[in-house]
RNA sequence: GGACACGUGGCCCAGCUGGAUAAGGCGGCGGCCUCCUAAGCCGCAGAUCGCGGGUUCAAAUCCUGCCGUGUCCGCCA
């Protein structure tokens, strides 16, 4: 409770000055009391101690009568507690939220290889991705969302060769009725044509000609020597997949603001630019067939130390563009975040460390760790996954069920536009909840758990905030005053850590540290639903409807910022 | 084999820039709709914080060894 602690920080330093106590290391050492009946902050005495040759005890002891302000201030056990006066913090509250946003900042993420549809595990970074993206723009920073598409290499080469060479009979001959299409997403274009991509697979691991192959990487080749018409050929094959992929992302309310293409970097010559500084690098060396890289172990990089960055054939390498990529990325904004699958940590190491070599600034990254299922690792070949289209599909008809059995006063429109709102927001808010660097598995029960800890629970919340603001029917009064009973004494109190939870979620780039404070307030909003009524026998308690306002306010904007739809009414 | 993550009640998960009795949810058990939507609320039971050492006034949190799980270790992307 960062207000709070402002008012506390003076005249606890003047206090403890006064004692003798040199330095200020104990302003990180004042944190959240533990128990709420102790107070608000507390400051844990022991430290203390030995400067002192006192117990910490008496020091606390001391302090308790030396500190005075808008606030309580209590001794045990060695610890200092400090409890806001709840008339303070609720004319606190009530104030305009200022918030400190005020950079620029570009975020990339997803960047999935336009090759087949969205599983939840290749998701679980658009939906990280977007969510920050979300609470960067709440927070007040200017943001820009952005998708790198890959356009070039041998994923794309692929997915061309197989449209050009595979009718749609010769696909289902080699799938053998494998891999069908769900009858529900035919025409859609991600599900269609990944089918060619598999294809092409199939005839590749089992190739006893070598045709395929040299056809492939003649075409590689060429994008990545930058040849137009290849490159055109790839987006013919590419860019419906891509569409079809991101009629999904814009269902879980995903959008971006640009989409750079990675042979961007090619064809206007900065990569082989790149390629000439690296080659001056003192770390530089080149191997036997003329391939270059840089010897990372000399910058302190364990394990593999050989960064390779060109091929022998003087070809640039997925790295390589990457590299230029984020120098392109520098000049756009002061600040980078990208998010990456964990299994992209060594890359992004080889990156950073490259970029440092050559005066640049590293990226931000947030690394997620991989969604399996309860069969194992998600894998479209083995038929071992759940797609996207599908889990939210299932969401919708699911949510459909149970506010049809809640809410026979509404329309069959109603109770459907309800449900998705309901499906996406479940669906989002279950991966976000996580904290990213924990794998985890897929369930579907708990996916499509509409109750407890899930986005339903806080929808819930905001709907009863409302439904009240509703029937009162006016804006409330923001400097009312009041009696305040322990449920809206905790409302309060978790309402007053909003901005500095945000600011954490933001600066530390931690989602599910926001998207669990946003249960808090749910929960704490539920108990003061409880027990201070605003409308009492047809009168409004002033007091209580703007406290529920405020509340109102915040879960509303909280959940947009965390892609949980706010409705009014479920 | 090496590098990097993760390991918390039956299940999921927070806390991990060291601080007071380890926080929630699911599941289980028991209560609450004549009262602003019960997708809710209240209560009970349930934890050697993977295991062993170490640092410290204080360790789930830091260091170290081991065990388990995941990811990576391509002139692929």
């Amino acid at each position: 409770m960062n207000i709070l602690r402002e008012l506390i920080e003076e005249p606890l330093m003047s206090a403890l000055t006064d004692m003798g106590v040199s330095g200020d290391f104990w302003r990180k050492a004042l944190g959240p009391s533990r128990e709420k009946a102790q107070g608000d902050l507390s400051l844990p005495c022991f430290p203390f101690a030995k400067q002192l040759g006192k117990s910490p005890v008496d020091i606390a002891t001391a302090l308790e009568s030396s500190i005075s302000g808008n606030f309580e201030v209590s001794s045990t056990g060695g610890y200092l507690n400090f409890k806001a006066n709840p008339e303070w913090l609720a004319s606190n509250v009530l104030k305009e939220n200022e918030m400190p946003g005020q950079k620029s900042v570009l975020i990339e993420h997803t960047s999935a290889n336009p090759n087949g549809p969205f599983h939840v595990g290749r998701a679980r970074n658009a939906i990280l991705g977007d969510t920050l993206v979300r609470l960067n723009r709440l927070f007040g920073n200017q943001v820009r969302a952005e998708y790198y598409v890959d356009d070039m290499g041998k994923q794309v080469g692929v997915l061309a060769w197989a449209l050009a060479n595979l009718s749609s009979e010769n696909v289902d001959n080699i799938l053998n009725d494998a891999e069908e299409v769900n009858p529900k997403w035919i025409g859609k274009k991600d599900h269609e044509t990944v089918r060619w991509y598999q294809a092409a697979q199939h005839l590749r691991s089992n190739a006893e000609d070598k045709k395929i192959e040299e056809e492939i990487g003649r075409l590689v080749h060429a994008s990545e020597h930058g040849d137009d018409e290849v490159l055109a050929q790839f987006e013919d094959a590419y860019q419906p997949v891509l569409d079809g992929m991101l009629e999904t992302l814009s269902r879980l309310g995903i959008e971006f603001d640009t989409f750079t293409k990675e042979s961007k970097f090619v064809v206007d010559g900065t990569v082989s630019n790149l390629m000439e500084k690296l080659a001056s690098l003192e770390i530089h060396g080149v191997a036997d067939n003329g391939a270059h890289f840089l010897d990372l172990g000399q910058r302190g990089l364990k394990g593999k130390t050989d960064f390779f960055y060109r091929r022998g054939d003087g070809s640039s390498l997925y790295a390589t563009r990457d590299i230029a990529y984020h120098m392109w990325k520098w000049q756009q904004s002061e600040n980078l975040v990208n998010i990456l699958g964990e299994d992209h940590k060594l890359q992004a190491k080889q990156v950073g460390m490259t970029l440092q070599e050559l005066g640049q600034k590293v990226p931000e990254v947030m690394f997620y760790a991989f969604i399996k299922l309860p069969e194992g690792k998600m894998s479209t070949r083995r038929g071992n996954v759940v797609f996207m289209d599908d889990l939210l599909e299932e969401a919708q008809a699911q949510a459909a069920s149970v506010v049809r059995g809640l809410r026979s006063d509404l329309s069959d429109e109603e109770v459907e536009a309800i449900a998705e709102a309901v499906g996406v927001s479940a669906v989002r808010f279950n991966i976000t909840k996580v904290s990213p660097d924990k794998g985890f598995t897929f369930r579907w029960e708990e996916a499509l758990s509409f109750e407890g800890e899930s986005a339903p629970f806080m929808m819930y919340s905001h709907t009863r905030a409302c439904s009240i603001a509703k029937r009162v029917g006016r804006d409330a009064k923001m400097d009312s005053k009041g009696e305040i009973p322990p449920a809206m004494h905790e409302l309060l109190r978790v309402m007053a850590c909003y901005v500095d939870k945000l600011s954490h979620s933001v600066n530390e780039n931690k989602p599910h540290v926001f998207a669990l404070y946003l249960l808090e307030l749910a929960t704490a909003y539920n108990s003061f639903y409880r027990d201070c009524h605003v409308i009492k026998d047809g009168e409004v308690d002033e007091f209580n409807f703007a406290v529920s306002e405020k509340a109102r306010a915040l879960l509303r904007e909280g959940m947009n910022g965390i892609g949980v739809i706010p409705l009014e009414s479920m």
